[in-house]
DNA sequence: GGCATTTCTTTAACATGTTAAGTTTGCCCC
DNA sequence: GGGGCAAACTTAACATGTTAAAGAAATGCC
């Protein structure tokens, strides 16, 4: 009983603050991703990555050689997050870390021969997901969902 | 340097599997929830709160003596979460527990008076940050995001 | 009535989220 | 050129996310 399955029936009660809260939309934004995600990390799962280590991985693939700072942005981490995944990582040999020279304070990050090699195991099962998705809901209405969540969040940047 | 900071540049770099990547759902999803839980999460500290601690409440204050499975459901937290969330929030004297009587596996649960009181300080400012965001945006679009998000959510529970 | 099954909740174990503080290194500027 | 400040990570501490399994109590079935 996942707190993400289809609602039973709502009993009695509801009132007005019912509306209110149903229609929060950080809730309805965590319940849309939720009902994505869990196509995913089964199988992520059985790559034995989780979603976010995934989430860096794709990063190095597209950049190498980035530094924490930008892995961090691009993959929505937080830095303490993110600073554990590195090393995990690191320890299980699929991410190299390198000190630049000229500034000791930073870290850059590559995949090695394995992580690339993981990477490309999980991108084409991944990619199949997101057409599942994309099949499901269809390909102009998620076009147009994705435009305006990033207008939203492009408006909630600026003050 | 959070990750959800305004992008500076893209760097050189910047191939195919950008756009592929920038583009998915998941994240994006995820940068829209954040971009809108910046602004309440500070609030709810003030109030000695976390983001999850209110949505129990919330599920309290609309339907008293509701069981656990139900507080899952409608606050879309997992069941362990829940779990250390309720024995938390009994343990600050803002929820009380009780055995209803004729099923002892269950636990239901209801706001104290102190926890009442909380909800009704916490709402007011909960409120005026949404007013805040629906006119950084628009209601109308906001309207339209709520919409598509909820055919989203339901159009992948099907198969 | 007894036994397997199912339901509701909790524990366990590990990974990540969140805020604050600590560490090291570069930079600035007087 | 030293003292102060900012930048880039890391640690720490606590809360939650995620999966698996355990626990106790109801239910079904023969």
């Amino acid at each position: 009983m996942t707190p993400f399955d289809a609602e039973p029936d709502m009993g009695p009660a509801a009132p007005a603050m019912l509306r209110e809260f149903e229609r929060s939309l950080p809730m309805q934004l965590l319940k849309a991703r939720e009902a994505a995600m869990v196509r995913f990390r089964p199988m992520l799962r059985a790559h034995g990555l989780t979603e976010q280590q995934w989430r860096v991985l794709r990063v190095l693939a597209a950049w190498p050689d980035v530094d924490a700072s930008a892995i961090a942005r691009r993959s929505l981490l937080l830095a303490p997050s993110l600073s554990r995944i590195l090393q995990h990582l690191e320890s299980t040999g699929l991410i190299a870390r390198r000190t630049p020279a000229g500034d000791q304070r930073r870290a850059v990050f590559a995949l090695t021969a394995r992580g690339r090699a993981r990477f490309e195991a999980v991108a084409p099962d991944s990619e199949r997901l997101y057409r599942d998705i994309a099949s499901a809901f269809g390909s102009e209405r998620l076009a147009m969902l994705y435009a305006l969540l990033s207008e939203f969040a492009a408006a909630l940047e600026e003050p």
